[in-house]
DNA sequence: TATATATGCAACTTTTTAGTTGCGCAAATA
DNA sequence: TATTTGCGCAACTAAAAAGTTGCATATATA
């Protein structure tokens, strides 16, 4: 099955490897060891943000260093602009009540 | 089972639904027949979106308004923020990168 | 060359999720 | 008041995902 992006990031554990990669590239066995799980269920972890583009692989005989794509990261933000108008319609909202209330004091 | 807004949003409905909403507050009737599926399967979407707080319902008379709510959308945008440092640091690598491929030229 | 190490792939089990049908309840309407 | 409409909950089915064990392959090392 072909991974997209949302559902990668949907697992905890995939979050987390996403976060210690992110600050620097590690082998899948540095990875598996700081989670409580076999290697072969990080193995697929990798296997999925791989299929999706967010991990690189970089090999180094016979280790393989993964490292976090960030460009591939983008494609969030990028859905998430379309909230972004939203959101900011919501906090002038806010504002604005807060400013009515404070009126209404005086 | 508690939801996370990582898990609701890797679903492809909910998201369309998502999008929907955040143009204008919809019932569950008005979002089953935008997509090719039972009211039921889509009220239980609703309820996954709901439960983590990222649709808000809006009781009138029997009808339910589900509004989008962008405070809720901002905590991805949160953990979005621990990689932006990445990848600006990606890109300006790029354009070093760029930069020696066109010194080359000359 | 024999052995140890790093990794991926395949087969299988268990758990989770998406979707369905059927039901009940409350609000609107004839 | 009887009926229709809008909605949520429960039980079930089917599909997908997470995790396990076992095995194959390639690189490093004794």
């Amino acid at each position: 099955m072909k991974q997209d992006i949302f559902q990668a990031i949907s697992d905890p554990t995939r979050r987390a490897i996403l976060t210690l990669i992110a600050i620097q590239a590690l082998t899948p066995n540095a990875m598996a060891e700081k989670f409580d799980m076999t290697r072969q269920a990080v193995s697929k972890h990798i296997k999925v943000l791989h299929e999706c583009e967010l991990i690189k692989p970089e090999h180094r005989g016979r280790e393989i260093y993964y490292h976090f794509n960030a460009k591939k990261m983008q494609e969030f933000d990028n859905w998430l602009a379309q909230f972004r108008q939203s959101w900011e319609i919501q906090f002038n909202q806010l504002d604005e009540l807060l400013s009515t209330i404070k009126e209404q004091k005086r």
